[in-house]
DNA sequence: ATAATCTCTATTATATTAGTAGAGTATACC
DNA sequence: GGTATACTCTACTAATATAATAGAGATTAT
């Protein structure tokens, strides 16, 4: 896993697309301009999204993107092993990598999959129902202070 | 956290050492050799090790590498988070890194905090005297299916 | 029709990673 | 003291990945 602008932007627009969740498509512009990210690579990041099937489309006039499940049926750990890769390990996993060619043999592949594993069960029990909840809570204690 | 082949050759090696540990130095040679690892890029990673106090050098006819302490005292916790970064998140912590500016805002953080601390109480609580041992067992057991 | 909006492919700039090169410094041993 | 051996340090290069940018094309409401 490894969170890079791509992933970070893709979990913040799939957070927005849960706050409006339910009232019709959202333009990429509107998502671009409310989450600073450039369009244009926002484009590619919603199509990526598409094929996974965490958002949905719709062309023309009043077109945009929309949330392809409830937020509370979409895991944070859904979308950020789709956007980042697994969590751990990543280079026992390359096909490229020589270092583990016999796995048997790689004393460190076990404890990466128990880094893994609890990481995993970290993330995969956080929906985006959770995280709407908490930013929405977030929001109203930073209003307050001010 | 990165697992990238720099990290993985610093891993091993650090293992290797482990298990000449007591029996004077190891030269850079004998490692590259062994580990397979090109010289000159393992060079600078003992170099990197050395100035964190993991190994220690001795220049010369007889010299070479050694750990520094013994490979019960050092966790693979505290190498990977030298020559791989934190364990999570990376972009959070990324000076450059603008979508995480007002912290109390980002609802993500929280999630990689927590994915951070499970993930530390695994591998800091595993010693290379702890691999060095599994890596023992390991080899006997796949010397016997021969 | 046309304006708005998504779709797709190609290109470019920058940063990171992996590796290479070579001159310099210390030490054991004869 | 000379010499072989081995670590030290800085700079450079190639390959890859990341982050964007660009532009032509397709769909839809009005």
């Amino acid at each position: 896993m490894k969170i890079t602008y791509k992933s970070d932007y893709a979990l913040k627009t799939i957070l927005d697309l849960a706050a409006h969740f339910g009232n019709g498509p959202v333009a990429i512009n509107d998502l671009s301009q409310r989450l600073d990210i450039p369009t244009k690579f926002l484009e590619q990041i919603l199509l990526d999204l598409k094929r996974a099937g965490f958002v949905e489309s719709r062309r023309g006039k009043v077109g945009g993107y929309s949330l392809g499940r409830h937020p509370g049926k979409i895991t944070l750990g859904e979308v950020t092993r789709f956007i980042a890769g697994p969590v751990e390990p990543i280079a026992c996993v390359d096909k490229k990598y020589s270092g583990c060619q016999d796995i048997g043999k790689c004393v460190f592949r076990d404890v990466w999959e128990e880094v893994n594993r609890s990481a995993s069960r970290i993330i995969d029990n956080v929906t985006f129902e959770d995280l709407l909840k908490k930013s929405k809570k977030m929001n109203k204690a930073f209003t307050y202070q001010i």
